[in-house]
DNA sequence: TCCATATCGATAAAACCTTATCGAAACTCC
DNA sequence: GGAGTTTCGATAAGGTTTTATCGATATGGA
């Protein structure tokens, strides 16, 4: 079961390298401003807070290659990444709910730079219809459905109030979305070919907090019982 | 090395379950408003597309205790999940920079209910010091240092420019923080004591577009290279 | 030229998270 | 009251991600 040499299927990318690439992206650029030719792991992972042999996989995984005692070539690693995550073709996206978070992701500059674009706002209150922000123009909600359609919108941001998160996300889906980039803090019932991003913001705050409250124990334990550190 | 019965050190509950945590919390609050007494793994599982399996055991490490064939009780099951992350003791904040991300959080309703209050903004443009947005004020960033210090401020919002992103972090934890939640691009050097939690909305967006792409190539493997309807 | 050192690539070990299995408890229906 | 079924809790198996180890390679300086 082993892969055969030349089988082009991209080999599935972790998850968490996914997510750590944008960062080596950003502090490559930054080197080779630096007019910087060879970047290393070591480098990287200090520079991130990262581990050094963590890095490694991870730019391993984008068919970057390194050469010993030298590291990795600036120009070939960000083309690799570039290559590796898709940040050539551009994908045309479409924002539904433009409240305070829908504009502020609309006025978002960085989407570009990654290959996205976001095309268009819908909205269904009538004050915003018809009006533009960020220069994107904000559409009636009626027309969500055959704009995926006609447009082949495949990825969509969903940034509606969490009551009208399922409605919304139906319409999509029977519209042919394939992928949705969920702000609402609802579980969404999508069929399983249909791709779920979940930005649950409350989750993460949570997550924080219930962290900063362990680590007070802790270093609370630590410091008064005196020597028994752990345990 | 079993923990002793009365170790009162809450066991570090794992980060994906305190992600999902949020999402029972919610969803058996409408089995309360449904005035249901009892609720199941299997029931939440299904409302919420998770594994019953996971599901139980995200609970158990609540600390909450079901009863065979009956389910778990709903309000012992929502104060175990409340007492677990915190959601009793509020938590005062601050957010740092109060662009268009910064205001949609100032707007967000929902942080309250989970224990947070943002209590103040800062920002450096004068056009915005002074004045309030959502009810709460924006002072001038030249004061956060202070502030943070004296209200013993634990957790802060990161919600400025990639540009000012690590200066700012800098001062934050020169003042004492204990916490940042970073909505920039930057990975943030921080000492160790410092918790970070990331929200690179770039890089989520990344991994999903990348996961489509991947789902693309496969299904097309699979399902015959047929008719394609589209491309 | 040769040695010391930094770094890569590959493979292995460890840690962590998810999914499976199984016995026991408790409810329902006969 | 007993059989059948649902569901829990505990433990084990599986998978994925992180960290470690080790030999090989390239560079710089003696």
């Amino acid at each position: 079961m082993s892969p055969s040499p030349n089988d082009l299927t991209p080999v599935a990318i972790p998850e968490p390298t996914l997510k750590r690439l944008p960062y080596y992206y950003k502090f490559i650029q930054g080197q080779r401003e630096a007019r910087r030719e060879f970047v290393s792991c070591t480098t990287l992972a200090e520079a991130l807070g990262l581990n050094a042999i963590q890095v490694r996989k991870d730019l391993q995984a984008t068919g970057a290659v390194g050469r010993p005692k030298v590291g990795y070539h600036v120009e070939a690693t960000l083309d690799a990444i570039e290559e590796c995550m898709g940040y050539h073709n551009t994908q045309d996206i479409f924002l539904v709910g433009a409240g305070h978070l829908g504009q502020a992701l609309l006025a978002y500059p960085g989407f570009s730079e990654f290959g996205f674009n976001v095309v268009a706002a819908f909205d269904s209150d009538p004050a915003k219809v018809g009006t533009e922000f960020a220069g994107k123009p904000i559409l009636e909600a009626s027309r969500l459905s055959d704009l995926v359609r006609r447009m082949h919108i495949q990825i969509a941001i969903l940034a509606v109030p969490a009551t009208a998160a399922q409605t919304v996300t139906d319409t999509l889906v029977q519209a042919g979305i394939r992928a949705i980039w969920n702000f609402t803090p609802t579980r969404l019932a999508v069929p399983k070919e249909v791709l779920v991003q979940d930005e649950n913001l409350l989750a993460s705050l949570s997550v924080l907090s219930k962290q900063l409250e362990n680590s007070r124990v802790k270093s609370h334990k630590e410091s008064t019982h005196g020597k028994p550190e752990e345990l």
